[in-house]
DNA sequence: GTGCTTCAAACTGTATACACTTCTGAATAC
DNA sequence: GTATTCAGAAGTGTATACAGTTTGAAGCAC
């Protein structure tokens, strides 16, 4: 029943958001590097996609026919199939048998869970933090809460929502665990989609705040008042997430599910 | 320098294993009862796999030939590199680009790191569980306790390491938070992998004991005392890992990585 | 005998081809 | 006018074909 299968043109990215560093926060251990253009280009096709979900040129719902994007890359459908095999591993786009891919409609009760989970993820993280972080990582956090401000500053509101989900990978960088820092990267990808799904109404100038505080913490070694903060940081973005569909999406609201 | 690629030959289990429930253990949200012969093979492929890498029939650095593998089962290629993508994504396998796939051999300090990872969600998870558990599902928790005991009387190994396994999922689904659930079995999955490679010298009934334990405690809700087992436990099975490469695996001793 | 070069077999990466399912819309029955 | 049926179009699922790389060994120089 013809969702807004028509507009999909993934836009390029004007400015191509300093070399596709919005689209590497999300990369799997890639070769860093490369993935530019020839032989693993399912990664670029997999980065393009992401951040189109992420910044909202891609709506919840959207179909992404495999044909359709393989016109736009120039490659074959079978990266193109590739590509939406990792993304929906990713959860931002849902896999439906014989009928295509379309970006995911993460639920009210996913939603509630992702968050659940992050508390549980990162009040451990930062009680572990408290008790190793050392002087010059909390310089580097200090480095990334002026980033923050800066991009508050200039009103740059894609550079603003990637450095306040940065922030938590950072965190969890610092405990040299990548294990960790991968697995925080994919439920942030997930709450990236909610975020804009349920449009937040928690202002990035509250989050920014919050963050200082936390690092404030963090700094004063002081873990009890860390997760607290972490906590009730979390919980103020999850408690301000409209449950009420995005006006444009209605077709959604009438969907069964 | 011919690793042990000659005998691949994934021996289908003799007894299917109950018609692959082994194997499901792993299944992400499929279908759950079908995936069974015709389209949908790509899983039986990986399910496949999984279980053989997991029982040990696969060792790991063991290379797996796209050609090999789908010979074996009877399909082509395609299907094949879409179950090794799937593989590599559970962290089970490694894709070397135009190398191909290889059994895993997790470092050191991956292990370590995912150990780590899971002492911070599974103390938060017990925590969370001796505020809402209700009594039917701690008897939920004693019906597994009890397989688990009659696996270990069987000597079973096959179904005594699944079962130790799943009782830290089936913790996360008392929850009733899937993603959890979802991210606890991955981590569990690649703790298998670590387990047998760095063969743990910590008993089946060491664990099993300690499950009770936990247990006990999650049923008299005393959420310090479980958070204590947990994290107990979780250290005893990793300080039990034998951080010196299996016998006959001393070509990766050689590696550089 | 040791080490370098070269070449063929094997394998991976990507594109293309084909079968089958789903969707759409017009024609038909009522 | 409404509902049903059915054929064509479009799209997904799988197999096959082909190009480029890696690998391993034979051949050759020294």
């Amino acid at each position: 029943m013809a969702r807004s299968s028509a507009n999909l043109r993934v836009i390029k990215p004007a400015a191509p958001a300093r070399g596709g560093a919005g689209a590497s926060r999300l990369a799997r251990a890639a070769p860093v590097v490369a993935a530019a253009a020839g032989p693993g280009s399912t990664q670029r096709i997999v980065d393009a996609i992401t951040t189109a979900i992420v910044e909202r040129r891609l709506m919840p719902g959207t179909k992404l026919a495999e044909q359709q994007i393989a016109d736009i890359f120039k490659v074959s459908r079978t990266l193109v199939r590739q590509a939406l095999n990792q993304l929906s591993r990713d959860h931002l786009i849902t896999l439906e048998p014989a009928r295509g891919a379309f970006v995911a409609q993460p639920s009210v009760d996913e939603a509630r869970q992702v968050f659940e989970v992050r508390k549980m993820i990162e009040g451990s993280l930062v009680r572990q933090l408290c008790a190793v972080v050392t002087d010059a990582q909390v310089a580097q956090l200090r480095a990334h809460l002026r980033q923050e401000a800066d991009a508050l500053a200039r009103t740059d509101v894609t550079g603003r929502t990637r450095l306040l989900a940065d922030f938590h990978v950072v965190l969890a960088r610092l405990l040299g665990n990548e294990v960790l820092a991968q697995l925080l990267a994919d439920l942030l990808s997930r709450c990236s989609l909610i975020a804009l799904m349920y449009q937040s109404a928690h202002s990035a100038e509250h989050s920014a705040v919050e963050h200082v505080a936390i690092v404030d913490a963090i700094e004063r070694r002081d873990a009890r008042a860390a997760i607290k903060l972490m906590d009730s940081h979390l919980g103020n973005v999850e408690r301000n997430l409209q449950l009420n569909p995005r006006v444009g999406d209605l077709a959604q609201l009438l969907q069964p599910s």
